[in-house]
DNA sequence: CTGGCCTTGTGACCCCGTTCACAGCGCCGC
DNA sequence: GCGGCGCTGTGAACGGGGTCACAAGGCCAG
């Protein structure tokens, strides 16, 4: 089982917990691995521990009544989730479900209560998880709230190229494909605004589509279109 | 400074703190008074502690560049604020202006990281303010994603009324004002937008308006209104 | 009392995003 | 190879919310 120890030892949450305190967690911690689109956990289960993702993608997103979704985030390798169910004892806040295949460590409830109590490097990373969290959702709201659909998808597309694409001078290529559908989703708007949008990214040069890849050309563009001071103030 | 010292230990947030650790906490911090409307932060400033209010209520806010606000939320007594810049040490991320003229206790960062490190209870408990503050986050971007603006509102009146009303029966009476501009704020659309909604809830006699003050007279039938057990689900 | 100022009420007009309805394409499995 | 299925592309029609422009009432200060 070094291999459960040796995924919590290069997980930032635990970077301050000494050997000693980690070789227990590792023990009571457990590998799942989960297939293509398979639910991780739903929108008010109860909690049942945290998660930490090996390898792979995880979708952390909720629904309407009538089937829509908004996805509040795409979660990768190193970033622990299901913290908050955890921490507040409530129902889940949303539903996590993988995008690919991807791996994840389990730390019980009772484990991570454990670590805790054991070591205040583990708790303090944790709050500052839970900070980031929210910053984001502000950031989101935000949007919904000041930002027009041109400039959101221009954020959107230059902060999903920070985290999935690799950055060649002002231009960015996606790790992976997000298709329209995936972006209406991050944006809580239609499919077809998003094509409408991106077709006007294409007509300025921002973007070019080359065989069903979406490739920035323009990341500075892209920011400028995003108008990313503006908004921001307050 | 008894007064400090009963007013935190009247504070939920230091419920598990013993009276030995509250003493110097007491001491550390002290309390300031704002008149109406008056700047308690700004977003972007550097966090120099946590706040509690003891009696008046704060408004939580982000602006646009062009001026246009929105409220994340109102506080009253007892509820501290100013946490999140605080324990990730980054720029604020709202505004807070007092409503009317109100009274907060503050605790500098130092002290603040001193009852941390003593006191398990009081990091638990900042630990749920901040789950707190995502699930109401949370519930935001959801409106915003896939509510109307007609249940929107009828939600946010009926979460209002929770919060600021004095409930008789069906019926409920706001402890103040809420403007038609303040409930814009809220859910972030035009102040006329909100008049039309607020003309129909009169009609369907969900509320009424006596001089100028907005009574809910069917607070059940609003609920529904809300269709609150949809949108959450997921 | 009177002049601001804040609040509510309301209509006209416009634009954006939704919904619905297709068409074409590429890929995978049988 | 053929038939689905998921993705992209596009257009028509509709509606809701934004913006602008007023009017009217209440309240406070001078």
């Amino acid at each position: 089982m070094d291999k459960k120890f040796d995924a919590l030892r290069g997980c930032y949450l635990f970077s301050e917990l000494d050997p000693e305190s980690l070789r227990p967690l590792a023990q009571a911690s457990s590998k799942s691995t989960y297939g293509r689109g398979k639910t991780i956990f739903q929108s008010e289960d109860e909690a049942d521990g945290l998660r930490i993702i090996l390898s792979g993608e995880v979708r952390i997103w909720i629904a309407d009544s009538n089937g829509r979704e908004f996805t509040l985030a795409f979660m990768g390798p190193g970033e622990p989730f299901g913290e908050i169910a955890l921490l507040d004892g409530l129902m889940r806040t949303a539903n996590a479900t993988s995008v690919d295949k991807t791996e994840c460590l389990f730390l019980p409830t009772s484990a991570v209560e454990k670590a805790l109590a054991e070591d205040v490097g583990f708790a303090r990373h944790l709050v500052f998880s839970l900070c980031e969290t929210i910053r984001h959702n502000i950031a989101t709201i935000n949007g919904f709230a000041f930002v027009g659909l041109d400039a959101r998808l221009a954020r959107k597309l230059h902060d999903l190229a920070l985290d999935h694409a690799e950055i060649d001078g002002p231009s960015a290529r996606f790790a992976r494909q997000f298709s329209q559908t995936d972006l209406a989703q991050l944006l809580g708007v239609s499919r077809e605004a998003v094509n409408k949008q991106l077709r006007a990214l294409k007509h300025d040069g921002l973007v070019v589509q080359e065989g069903g890849q979406l490739t920035i050309t323009d990341l500075p563009g892209l920011a400028a279109r995003a108008e990313l001071a503006a908004g921001l103030t307050g």
